[in-house]
DNA sequence: CCTTAATCCTGGAAGC
DNA sequence: TGCTTCCAGGATTAAG
């Protein structure tokens, strides 16, 4: 799925295409692609188009972890989850051609339009009658920002488990916005072990891994984010983040820091790549730094 | 608490 | 070329 990076990209591009819009008409191809409530399972029993910003004017585009919301003049907001395979599209209304996955368009003024396209549809659009009720309910559990998140933020959430601190940055009720790429990413540029247990981070550790995550997503943004699979701008362009990538993707190379051949193991069910040089468990570095006192 | 496995899906890549 | 298997940016749920 995008994370935060590839979201936020695609927060601003939407904003950009779509804010003083009016949607002219809503095509639902998909029913069961609109859910609602926090479960994923759960489905509207009957959408009107009313509940799809239909007759509205797009007001703003707000984001929160990897999630985005599309709030209308009536107040209606409108959740979307990219899941691992979504994605949005937005240009001219007569340019842009639904693809066999996509399962929701907006059409509106002005020629213009954007649909949402989710091949594995592990994504979603929950609709809510109001950015309160969905802050209230389904954004609820989200932890801090990633983009924004403060040390100390991180060390109130990380103390709170004793799983790997891979693992907990994957959690969203931890933390909203990070996925297997940038956990790995920033924990490399942090110099810290995946495995570490999150509790036992120190506080300088943490003071490292806030910098770097937050820089390392700002970088990400400016860069379009990680096209690897999926993820496209709205205008169909690719983001070259991928190419700034110095662990994710590369299990066995050399890591372009030191050199050393990049591990690869499996963490909390994820493909979690380090190089054990750079970011050495907790008693490898202080028998390290004892041996050079 | 914690971890693991299964599940929701499709498609691309790799293996034979 | 074609078939099979594995893997993937996510997140929830059940089971151990």
């Amino acid at each position: 799925m995008p994370e935060l990076p590839e979201v936020e990209t695609i927060r601003q591009g939407l904003a950009q295409a779509v804010i003083g819009r009016r949607v002219v008409r809503v095509t639902l191809k998909r029913p069961d692609f609109i859910r609602e409530g926090s479960s994923r399972r759960s489905r509207i029993g009957a959408i009107s188009p009313d509940d799809l910003l239909e007759g509205q004017t797009i007001t703003r585009i707000e984001r929160r972890g990897k999630q985005i919301a599309v709030i209308g003049s009536q107040d209606t907001a409108l959740c979307l989850h990219l899941g691992m395979s979504g994605s949005l599209a937005a240009g001219p209304a007569d340019a842009l051609q639904p693809t066999p996955h996509t399962h929701i368009r907006w059409d509106l003024d002005e020629n213009s339009a954007f649909q949402m396209t989710d091949p594995r549809r592990f994504g979603g659009v929950w609709a809510f009658t109001n950015l309160q009720e969905l802050t209230a309910t389904r954004w609820s559990t989200l932890g801090p920002d990633a983009l924004t998140v403060t040390a100390r933020q991180l060390q109130t959430a990380l103390k709170t488990t004793k799983r790997a601190i891979k693992a907990a940055l994957l959690d969203q009720t931890l933390l909203a916005g990070v996925g297997n790429i940038y956990a790995d990413e920033s924990l490399h540029r942090a110099q810290i072990h995946p495995q570490t247990p999150a509790h036992r981070l120190q506080t300088d550790p943490i003071k490292s891994l806030a910098t770097n995550l937050r820089q390392i997503l700002r970088e990400a943004i400016t860069a379009g984010g990680s096209s690897l699979r999926d993820h496209v701008m709205l205008n169909g362009a690719a983001g070259s983040f991928q190419f700034a990538h110095r662990v994710y993707g590369r299990g066995g190379l050399p890591c372009q820091r030191c050199g050393a051949e990049l591990r690869k193991t499996l963490i909390a069910q994820r493909t979690t790549v380090w190089c054990a040089t750079c970011q050495p468990k907790e008693r490898t570095r202080k028998k390290r730094i004892n041996h050079l006192t």
